[in-house]
RNA sequence: UGGGAUGUAGUGUAAUGGUAACACUGCAGAUUCUGGUUCUGCCUUUGGGGGUUCAAAUCCCUCCAUCCCAGCCA
């Protein structure tokens, strides 16, 4: 399997990279003989509330990575308490994007439903040794018992309940005999701690909505501090790796695996997680973004959700490099957005087939060359790999160049073509620009050039240097396809951060339509998933929703790095 | 102002008592049949103040700043 190959590359490159602290963990933890059988189990545990953004690659490539570094394995666990927000369709998307990803679980595949009878029998044994009670305090009730962060709170008129009657209620509480809100399960911990995520935590709670793994089976649900560390501790997960928002419930989690009859309690560590500027990472958001077609939907190629980048045409191995860069700490940073498209220019570099396409075009007319020839050039694939080989490209009398590369007037430092100016035809022939036709509103409608038949191939026999070389299309021969030109789908560092409403930061820009670009015939060969760059103009991957035969649609996956367009800047053009 | 965490170039991450570094960004230049790639160079760093020590990013004290927590969400 390619992935698993890649993840083990992976893990001797990285060798010489100094260890993060969750490594220096598990080496302390497996030298000092605290792992069973030496074998070190972590796990990734998305709910499935929604689709898997840049900041689960993250977590997948920890909780992967360090199983596939120590030689353990990673458990894929669904942590689905809430059916209310749940979905199989949540659930089928995080399995293909994981794998998209090149990580795999193989037999482990768990769900947290998996464990409601051993969770509830748990509950069970909690309520008769009198560690905990059923409340009948409403939400708004326990609000204000809870206290707040500088008070203590108090304890509920229920605490002390007896345990017969708690045993009895909570039968009934999954019997169904209550409507929601009625009654929860609550932990009998202490309601004065400093920490109020251990002021009597709610373990169980009453909710009517369709599981869609269980189904109806179930009216009562278990909460997440009462799930999630139990979970880990019956899968013998050995490190349990979360985010930092989590640290506050380390006691919770250490106060549930020392419930009597858990074996081996794992431990919690938690690690920052993945912001990056320009970027959502709030499934929330993202959500609201989808139901309320700011998008297209969660695999809009703008969204940072995995099936959206996918779809972009970014990689997984320039994800998973960008993630490495990142490393893993706890301090709360935001990456730049441009680590992110640096490492995946370098890996689309390596990879991207070199194909012409010109998405702003100028007819240019040799006039010089004969009316009808046809001549095919041959042009690499790729220059990085000299293994891609070779493809041809129709080259005619009447062809398409950029608008951008043609001046009447050029400015200073310009080197694309202009009158009198000879520029190269990539692949092809030396051009000299000689005069240009104009319509009566005096635009530029087509540019007279000569050609150089001695420059066939793109070089001259007297060695003459040109400082511009153009990409371009022959007219009679190219295709027509649509290109969406994508861009950040924020304008602001901070989405939200300047009028406390993120929509206000959307990109308007974000997605751009060209709809007749002309490529070459080549391009229409290529498929969903191979990686394109058009020359000089960026990253490109054809459309895995939108793109047919007939009417072929291309996503910019991300631009090239563009020194001129700075320079222009800076010149005020 | 309760509790939990975190502060190292613009950004992210190393250095665990012994010369503060790597990558990205930015800037400058060279190379180039992509104003891409590649190569070279430059810029900029230990939150503040004390203390211990021959020596502190690292240990101690103190102050400051930022983040997280008051769901029957995860």
């Amino acid at each position: 399997m390619e992935g698993l190959k890649d993840g083990i590359m992976e893990t001797e490159n990285t060798e010489a990279r100094p260890l993060n602290f969750l490594e220096k963990i598990i080496e302390d933890d497996l030298k000092a003989g605290r792992v069973p059988d030496n074998v070190i189990v972590t796990r990734f545990p998305p709910e499935p509330n929604g689709y898997l953004h840049i900041g689960h690659i993250k977590s997948i490539c920890i909780n992967f990575g360090l199983a596939q570094k120590y030689g353990g394995r990673c458990h894929l666990r669904l942590d689905d308490t809430n059916p209310a927000k749940e979905d199989m369709e949540y659930i089928n998307s995080i399995k293909s994007d994981i794998h998209w990803l090149g990580f795999d679980w193989g037999n482990y595949e768990y769900y947290a439903s998996d464990y409601y009878d051993q969770l509830f029998d748990i509950a069970v044994r909690l309520i008769k040794e009198g560690k905990a009670y059923v409340d009948s305090l409403t939400p708004e009730e326990m609000k204000e018992y809870r206290g707040t962060l500088t008070e203590p709170g108090k304890n509920s008129p229920d605490r002390d309940r007896p345990i017969e009657e708690n045993l009895d209620l909570f039968m009934r509480m999954k019997n169904g005999e209550f409507p929601e809100g009625k009654y929860t399960l609550r932990a009998k911990i202490d309601m004065a701690s400093p920490n109020i995520n251990m002021r009597d935590p709610a373990l169980y709670r009453i909710k009517y909505a369709e599981h869609p793994r269980t189904g109806k089976k179930w009216c009562i649900y278990p909460m997440y501090d009462f799930t999630h560390p139990i979970s880990d501790a019956i899968e013998g997960i050995t490190h349990s790796i979360c985010t930092l928002e989590f640290e506050d419930h380390r006691p919770a989690y250490d106060w549930a695996t020392s419930i009597d009859g858990i074996e081996h309690a794992p431990h919690q560590y938690e690690f920052a997680r993945l912001n990056i500027n320009y970027c959502l990472m709030s499934k929330r958001k993202l959500l609201y973004l989808v139901q309320n077609n700011f998008v297209t939907g969660w695999d809009d190629p703008r969204m940072p959700t995995i099936s959206g980048i996918r779809r972009r045409g970014y990689s997984p191995e320039a994800m998973k490099d960008f993630v490495s860069r990142v490393g893993v700490a706890k301090v709360e940073g935001v990456v730049d957005y441009s680590l992110m498209e640096f490492c995946v220019r370098e890996d689309l570099n390596k990879r991207a087939k070199r194909l012409m396409a010109v998405l702003d075009p100028l007819k240019i007319i040799i006039d010089n060359y004969p009316e009808g020839q046809v001549e095919y050039f041959e042009a690499e694939n790729n220059p990085e790999d000299p293994e891609s080989g070779k493809h041809k490209v129709a080259f005619s009398k009447e062809l398409y160049i950029e608008k951008e590369d043609f001046m009447e007037n050029p400015v200073k430092g310009y080197h694309r073509l202009y009158p009198g100016n000879e520029i190269r035809l990539k692949h092809a022939y030396y051009v000299t620009a000689v005069s240009v036709d104009k319509d009566e509103d005096g635009r530029i409608t087509a540019v007279h050039c000569t050609y150089d038949p001695e420059s066939k191939g793109g070089t001259t026999a007297d060695g003459r240097k040109v400082k511009g070389t153009s990409h371009w299309v022959s007219a009679d021969h190219a295709l027509v396809a649509e290109v969406r030109q994508y861009d950040k789908l924020f304008k602001a560092e901070c989405p939200g951060q300047a009028t406390g409403n993120y929509l206000d930061d959307l990109n308007p820009d974000s997605l751009v339509v060209i709809e007749k670009a002309y490529i070459e015939e080549e391009a229409g060969n290529a498929k969903p998933g191979d990686y394109l760059q058009f020359i000089r103009n960026g990253y490109y991957m054809a459309d895995s929703k939108d793109s047919t035969p007939e009417h072929m649609v291309f996503n910019r996956t991300v631009t090239l790095k563009d020194s001129w367009s700075k320079m222009k800047a800076k010149m005020g053009l």
